[in-house]
RNA sequence: CGGGAUGUAGCGCAGCUUGGUAGCGCACCUCGCUUGGGACGAGGGGGUCGCACGUUCAAAUCGUGUCAUCCCGACCA
């Protein structure tokens, strides 16, 4: 309830809409695809000015002023310390930790003047660790928790959905530093704190889900999603339907429905399978279930083949694939691949007589008397057993991707799928960077030690527009009060009508007096102009002076619930006062 | 990077097939009128038709190249 501070640092004070800075489109952009993009645009929040690369208008930026003041509240009420580090980076930093080889292009390089080669910051692992391997000596200094607020630089590959994928963008950034692992938990639970506050002052119901740590590293990691209701949102989380487990896809486990291996085939021996080459197919050909085949898939993970075995009726997750093998890039290989490492016919390939890496999924060991492919065309091995006819692989890891209506894994419910719009996460990075980076300090036993190190990032400019993608109408933005530009707009239906303006410009100036941040539509348009913006724009509150005035009433309208109520002119400024109160 | 599409006024689009003085709606300016859900009338301003080269008497229109933007995919806080 930030408005009872008594100074409000949302912006500049032109709050009469005839002087605001903002224009609203009547029609939709061609280039918008997404709610929140087509609605910050029409509304007159943002403005593109190349691909990915938006300017933050007046009203943009107050709403973005907000979050950021919620996140610094709750980030200082754990004891972190705001900073702000540059944002064009050396890469002699980079090149300590390895990144500026392993980030790839989405790491916008430049040169200066000089030569010197340096980064656009997508990140600040390298500039943060270094800072501390110079400022922080003794234990007796530690834990530390250093943040920022600032613009990002990522070069992506395709930008797209407005805010919610841009080359540059907001967030906020922390890292933590601690002496031990005992240390890093603690911070990584005050993060958890902060951010769940963080998120539910903002109004917006975000599920903490475990999620692959990518690039970043590091052994644990969760993200926080707002889930969306709707079709929008990048990621697809699996939550439980009775505990609070929920977990991003890529990382998502579960109990999965058992093999249906009836001993059909009780003898191993080879069957012509002639053209047979989908499960589908071959579960038909043999009438067996999919679950009783192994199924072999062959990937080029950098550059090298590499075969992936999962029981018939699952599929792979690529990211589970690429972490169990520590590979930077996977993908499927192509017929002709199959064919030159294998010398093997897509489609009869199996885990015999190879000599690439062959990794088991969990689902493959209690396959009994299965069917699986023998690198012979036209032919599969059906009542094989595991070391007997085919020999069990070497490595087995979880790399299935689970299936909505399979069992969670830490109950006796089912996962269901949504998604998912990713605003924050939250890693243990451990000594990764401290290590590489020789970040240490001298512990009580005089012993030097590196830092146990945590990151912990939101998305600001993505936070505002995930609130437009769950919080909005056919008409347009309802934000959630706490980060709408403005709670209260005050509509004069008529300018040139003296009595309406006197009772509008009253009312404005004693909500402004109880420090509600409102607007006055002073502008001289007709009355359904004024109302399609307002909702458009969203404000929390609209105050109507116009035909009721003669009861002596005025109109009061909540955007997010649509109510109306009638009030007498001096009960509106305490009625609403009251309503925002309660967060309408 | 692969596949697809589009570049014409601030925004949304037509015109291109069949080459011949660049149009419509919204927005903007002036005047009038209007004032409870994106009014109406009259007048007005604004465009190197993405860029380059070529074909032609003549190119928004045809050809080649190039750049940009968007969509699908790979990738990703």
């Amino acid at each position: 309830m930030h408005f009872r501070n008594k100074i409000y640092s949302g912006g500049n004070l032109i709050m009469r809409m005839t002087k605001l800075f903002f224009n609203t489109l009547r029609e939709t952009p061609a280039d918008a695809e997404v709610i929140s993009h087509q609605f910050l645009v029409r509304a007159g929040y943002i403005r593109k000015l190349t691909s990915g690369i938006y300017t933050y208008l007046p009203l943009m930026l107050r709403v973005i002023k907000k979050i950021s003041n919620i996140i610094r509240e709750e980030m200082d009420a754990q004891g972190a310390q705001e900073l702000l580090m540059p944002i064009l980076q050396p890469e002699e930093l980079w090149k300590e930790t390895g990144r500026w080889e392993v980030y790839g292009k989405e790491l916008m390089r430049l040169t200066d003047r000089h030569g010197r080669m340096g980064a656009l910051g997508p990140t600040h692992e390298e500039i943060i660790t270094a800072l501390a391997r110079d400022e922080i000596k003794s234990y007796r200094q530690l834990p530390v928790n250093l943040y920022q607020i600032q613009d990002k630089f990522r070069d992506e590959i395709r930008p797209r959905f407005g805010l919610l994928r841009g080359r540059e963008f907001l967030m906020k950034d922390a890292y933590s530093f601690d002496a031990d692992e005992a240390g890093l938990e603690e911070s990584y639970k005050k993060m958890i704190i902060a951010y769940t506050n963080i998120f539910n002052r903002c109004g917006l119901e975000t599920r903490m889900v475990r999620s692959d740590s990518g690039a970043i590293g590091g052994s644990v990691s969760h993200e926080f999603m707002v889930l969306t209701r709707t079709q929008s949102g990048e990621n697809d989380v699996l939550f439980c339907d009775s505990c609070d487990y929920a977990a991003n896809s890529n990382r998502a486990e579960s109990r999965m429905l058992p093999a249906d291996t009836d001993g059909k085939f009780t003898d191993a021996k080879e069957v012509d399978t002639p053209g047979i080459k989908s499960i589908e197919d071959l579960a038909k050909f043999f009438n067996i279930a999919p679950s009783a085949i192994c199924k072999s898939l062959v990937y080029i993970a950098d550059k090298r083949p590499v075969m992936a075995l999962i029981r018939g009726d699952q599929a792979i997750e690529e990211t589970k694939l690429l972490n169990a093998i520590g590979a930077n890039e996977i993908r499927i290989a192509s017929d002709a691949e199959v064919r030159e490492h294998l010398n093997a016919e897509p489609g009869f390939m199996g885990p015999v007589g190879v000599n690439i890496q062959i990794i088991g999924d969990e689902s493959i060991k209690e396959l009994k008397n299965f069917v699986v492919g023998i690198n012979k065309a036209d032919k599969h091995l059906v009542g094989a057993n595991w070391d007997k006819e085919i020999k069990f692989p070497a490595k087995i890891a979880d790399i299935r991707l689970v299936q909505p209506g399979e069992g969670c894994p830490e109950c006796e419910g089912k996962l269901e799928t949504t998604k998912g719009i990713e605003v924050g996460n939250i890693f243990k990075l451990g000594t990764k960077y401290s290590e590489k980076m020789k970040a240490t300090f001298t512990d009580e036993n005089g012993q030097e030690k590196p830092f146990i190190m945590g990151c912990y990032g939101i998305g600001v400019s993505r936070t505002a527009a995930a609130a437009v993608e769950r919080y909005h109408d056919k008409d347009g933005i309802q934000w959630p009060i706490a980060i709408a530009p403005y709670h209260v707009v005050v509509v004069p239906v008529n300018v040139t009508d003296e009595q309406q303006m006197s009772t509008a410009e009253k009312i404005y100036n004693d909500l402004l007096a109880e420090n509600i941040e409102t607007v006055l539509d002073d502008r001289d348009e007709r009355p359904g102009v004024k109302f399609k913006d307002a909702d458009l724009i969203g404000f929390s509150v609209r105050i109507t002076a116009g035909k009721t005035l003669v009861e002596g009433m005025v109109e009061i309208k909540i955007r997010s619930t649509g109510e109306l109520l009638k009030v007498p002119v001096g009960e509106a400024v305490a009625r609403v006062k009251d309503l925002i109160l309660k967060e309408c």
